[in-house]
DNA sequence: ATGGTAGATACTCTA
């Protein structure tokens, strides 16, 4: 089972990069991220005729979220557990082949002392009462997604420069810790312990020239499924193509 | 040196 996360920035622009990285790919699950687009211009057929279902929980302009699958999908839950009707619509989560799979966008938080850096580091202790009420460790279960936060500073292409700021500082990194002692494990770095990989550039800059990217896209899982995993890779391939989003696809597989 | 680009929307906000 192969499952993939992207922060596509924009499912309406990036349409044609996203039909080709899925026939290109063939993944089981793809969870995007930032559609920026309402559920009814998601542009589901496209997607359909691959070969996938879709479930989408978009909103006007910014965040949205939506899973794409192969297999059925049950249990489709849209928001957490305490959203409001009107929250930012930034979780979506699917039982796909008896796998729990969890798709967040984590709020960006803008810069640390803001108030929607406050509303971050709320939305990540939310998240974690979410696993304490809704979820069961001991399932097979995924939390993937942009993370917006680089966990350690091996994934900072320059650790003294980010020191502090938002996506690195310790209050983020902190919150996020709490989120994975609930039972998560980074499958990425079951298979690559060394620095240097990032799945974020700036698009200003010359970033992405510059290799000066964050790892801040993850795909964690519990234990009984993170022993399966054979094999987890960013395709930073993809942020070098003709208008890309400014994240990379992170995917990770599974014996299942 | 505090910049730069991209996207959606509407003449700015978010990232």
């Amino acid at each position: 089972m192969k499952i993939a996360t992207w922060n596509v920035n924009s499912i309406l622009v990036r349409l044609p990069q996203a039909l080709q990285w899925i026939e290109s790919n063939n993944p089981d699950v793809l969870c995007i991220q930032e559609t920026k687009c309402v559920d009814e211009k998601f542009p589901a057929t496209a997607f359909r005729e691959l070969g996938y279902q879709i479930e989408v929980f978009g909103q006007p302009t910014y965040n949205g979220v939506a899973i794409l699958s192969r297999l059925p999908m049950s249990n489709v839950r849209r928001g957490l557990h305490d959203d409001q009707p009107d929250a930012q619509r930034r979780l979506i989560a699917a039982t796909i082949n008896s796998v729990r799979i969890i798709n967040v966008y984590v709020p960006n938080g803008q810069a640390v002392g803001t108030d929607k850096y406050e509303f971050k580091l709320a939305w990540l202790g939310r998240l974690r009462t979410f696993f304490d009420t809704q979820c069961d460790v001991k399932e097979p279960l995924v939390i993937c997604g942009d993370f917006n936060i680089a966990p350690e500073d091996r994934d900072v292409h320059d650790p003294a420069l980010w020191a502090g700021k938002i996506l690195c500082s310790d209050a983020e990194r902190a919150a996020l810790q709490v989120v994975r002692q609930w039972g998560l494990i980074d499958v990425f770095r079951q298979h690559h312990e060394e620095a240097g990989f990032f799945s974020w550039w700036d698009y200003r800059a010359g970033a992405f020239r510059r290799n000066h990217g964050l790892r801040i896209d993850h795909l964690w899982a519990t234990e009984s499924l993170a022993k399966k995993s054979t094999g987890a890779w960013i395709d930073k391939i993809q942020r070098a193509l003709e208008k890309p989003s400014d994240h990379a696809p992170v995917l990770a597989e599974f014996a299942i």
